[in-house]
DNA sequence: CAATATTTGTACGCTACTGTACAATATATA
DNA sequence: TATATATTGTACAGTAGCGTACAAATATTG
């Protein structure tokens, strides 16, 4: 596992440069953070811990610094990924729009660590606070774009050029080029089969743009798995003007 | 065409029962409604109007009383539909989370009429009343809802069980059980092949769920359709709680 | 009514997957 | 170090849907 060298990082930082590890949490305001911060702790964020569970009320909302998570749907027979959450966003959009809970699951797909404020007092920030308050829903925006394009993508790409949009997305959310996941967990984001995966992968690594290990998956050459993706992949909006 | 059908219709109706036929407006308070009737105009929907370009400013958010729109995200080779929006719901969810413009393009899928709202006074009476801001947000979040479906069975569902999902949530949007539209613009939404969805439909049709007419689809058999989607079709949640 | 355009039905071989199964390899555990 | 477990590679026949093409049926227009 790559933790330990994860936590040695965190632990390096003080508190003022983790806020900024968040890209939603470096780009509000002084007085916004002052606002949220009387409730904002740094939580721990381990392999599959859940953020959101379906149909139950939500009781935290995240702010990831390192590591990102799954927001997946349910259909019958299986779950599909359709969204990813790292240190660029945030988890609990529901709680944003005045939701209290979703159908949807989120937990974590790749180790990390963040902070955390409870949805009483984020909505309390939100109700005082009309700057706070945009900012939050401009990224609430930038993931329903996030969405949009993923149920686009299922509909026309190919197995190849999603696998490729996911590794990109996940290791923009990373901080190196090395994803910890199976072929059996990528299947199942992706809602195809593990075989299918593993062959898909071995294409990508003969043509140099990965290179696969068990249980991990380093990206070589990114601007060749863009080209690949076939325009599924586009980055990580800013969505801030 | 139906038109003149529903022009009929809407007429016969004065303005108070007109503002009842939107599901938003009519489950807004009176002094909610009475604040945004300052710039409430009607407005007639016809086929293909567009009612959000993709990143061009948006200027007008509609409520439909009658007729649904698409809202459609392109991907390379072509478009697909990630979401429905009829009487049940409002166009410009990118602007009630504060962004100005949106990559999805929205426009109206079967005519009808509705209300529309300028831009600036919308986001005037969100400012001012924080039960409007609520309420729309938690359309909103419905809407996104929808989308995460739409990925989850584009991800996994196949022609079929899709088409009939699609029928259904459009059916859901429509005064009748009559849909207009060809199998070649269904084949678009869907992202498919024509011919696929010619044979779909007769699919449909030979169990007597449907009854298909040149540009015209009639649901015959609900529950059944329901039943065939698989899971891909869930009704319209109300989300109000 | 005839001419034209739109929409639908149907056919062909082809590709990208699927479901399943099992062996090979690497990692964790006793 | 031996054994169990998890992960990956590979194979097979089967299916859903593709791209393309063209003819048949229906609507629209002059």
């Amino acid at each position: 596992m790559l933790l330990p060298r994860f936590w040695e990082r965190v632990t390096k930082l003080n508190s003022t440069r983790l806020a900024l590890a968040n890209r939603i949490l470096s780009h509000i305001s002084k007085e916004d953070l002052a606002l949220l911060s009387t409730d904002l702790s740094p939580v721990e964020l381990p392999l599959r811990r859940q953020l959101e569970i379906p149909n139950r009320n939500i009781e935290h909302v995240y702010f990831p610094t390192r590591g990102f998570a799954s927001v997946v749907a349910k259909v019958p027979g299986g779950s599909i990924e359709v969204g990813l959450i790292g240190s660029e966003s945030m988890s609990g959009l529901a709680v944003i729009m005045g939701a209290s809970r979703t159908q949807n699951s989120t937990y974590m797909q790749s180790a990390g660590s963040g902070y955390r404020v409870t949805v009483s007092h984020l909505r309390h920030c939100m109700e005082v606070s009309p700057t706070l308050r945009l900012r939050l829903l401009r990224f609430g925006h930038a993931f329903l774009m996030q969405v949009a394009q993923t149920a686009a993508v299922n509909a026309r790409n190919k197995l190849e050029e999603r696998l490729a949009r996911w590794l990109l997305m996940a290791g923009d959310r990373s901080d190196g080029n090395e994803l910890h996941l199976t072929h059996e967990f990528l299947a199942i984001m992706l809602g195809v089969r593990r075989a299918g995966v593993t062959i898909a992968l071995g294409f990508l690594e003969s043509r140099a743009l990965i290179k696969i290990g068990r249980g991990k998956i380093h990206i070589l050459d990114r601007d060749a798995l863009v080209k690949l993706s076939n325009g599924a992949y586009t980055p990580i909006s800013d969505d801030l003007d």
